[in-house]
DNA sequence: GTGTGAATAATACATTTGTATTATAATTAA
DNA sequence: TTAATTATAATACAAATGTATTATTCACAC
């Protein structure tokens, strides 16, 4: 099979080619790029065509200038087939959080066994696995779980099809945002009776008589915020 | 090093048993419990001394009865220390989620090579990890990613002293749930006009000038509900 | 092609709300 | 003890809101 096309990003020359000396053992892995912070990556990867590009990036966390977070978030949108593994020497719990929202693809400690971080590269290759170190793992789950109850109460609701129009929802929003009729009026270019009438049409099917009512309804149901 | 030992928690006496020969060809880990369900397997183990109980429970989860999410919940309580790797045919998503809030330790698919969950028992156990078949593992993280914006909104807001008086807090808190002045006075015995300069006091308070405005600020900060 | 629902718009009136101002008692902090 | 804050209360006026009613246009379904 062919070897696997990797980049590296991190501003630590020794520990960049501390890496590379050491992967450059493995036949199956090719270095194909070296960065020094996430400005540098972008970059070097706008440059390179399509199947130039490499489809695991080594990505550290901590850097100056743009750091991993942001280099993940920027590059998973414009290139989305890269697989980013995060390679750090902090376990912290927000980083490891940003990490995964930005769409990292795993979760490394810099003081990983070399044979380790080649199986966490193939591993996101060949099984489509998500390497973590255990420590690692361990606080994503417990994110996870201490998060549950969270995540639990924003299931959608089941209930409720769309009693309001689309039209009455965006004036409901405005209502939610403290608008008066006028300022919902000049937001939408109608005019401020319309505003009303809706508004009264709102009330009738939400069953209420005030904003503050309405306000609550929508607040219960999720509909905005 | 000691041998591991483990418990089979499966409905599926075919299954169970393919597992246990498989299981037995490994010298590292040792079977000592198996149970039929959730019920059966709370029950064996509630007789057990604590150095008799089993390190780790492989444990299914669709089972009748007591399923093995209930099993995992209710055991969890009891005795924290056993860790417990969910094993199942279904990859479902509201499952996985249920069993990591239950407190699972691991998540493995039951087409899973047998080496794997071997594998997977001795991660737990000395290397402290969280084995995840790889699709399993992807769904958890696409869980975490996606209800990420959902789990910052409810980071505590470090800012906000109580900028409110507690009287103003309670007024505050009937005009979020829609009630006028006359019925706030009501509710808390004072004029109506009292009412009304206390809400005066409070959109001084907040730089608003509306119920619905004062209602959003106080949502945002999350006051109530 | 007729009817239904949705969005638009206007008028009118009663009610509620927002704001200013003033005042007193109780409590709290300096 | 004095000053500041909080809670209480009332009056008055302007502004916004809630409600009723009527009417036109448009799109969509039957």
């Amino acid at each position: 099979m062919n070897s696997i096309r990797i980049a590296i990003v991190d501003d630590k020359k020794l520990l960049r080619e501390a890496l590379i000396s050491n992967i450059s053992n493995y036949a199956e892995i090719e270095i194909i790029l070296q960065a020094v912070d996430g400005m540098d990556f972008l970059d070097q990867i706008a440059a390179l065509a399509e199947q130039e590009r490499p489809q695991i990036v080594l990505m550290d966390i901590e850097m100056p200038i743009m750091d991993g977070i942001e280099a993940v978030t920027l590059a998973k949108e414009k290139y989305p087939g890269i697989q980013f593994l995060m390679l750090t020497v902090f376990d912290d719990d927000d980083k490891l959080f940003d990490a995964i929202k930005a769409g990292a693809d795993g979760y490394l400690l810099k003081d990983e066994k070399i044979s380790n971080i080649v199986k966490a590269i193939v591993e996101v290759v060949y099984e489509g696995g998500v390497p973590m170190s255990p420590r690692i793992a361990r606080k994503a789950l417990a994110l996870l779980r201490n998060k549950a109850d969270i995540i639990e109460q924003f299931k959608p609701d089941a209930d409720n099809d769309h009693l309001l129009s689309n039209r009455e929802m965006e004036i409901l929003n405005r209502i939610v945002d403290g608008l008066n009729y006028q300022e919902i009026g000049e937001r939408l270019f109608i005019s401020p009776h319309t505003v009303r009438k809706h508004i009264a049409n709102i009330y009738d099917k939400l069953h209420v008589s005030n904003k503050a009512s309405a306000i609550k309804v929508a607040t219960q149901k999720r509909w905005f915020n």
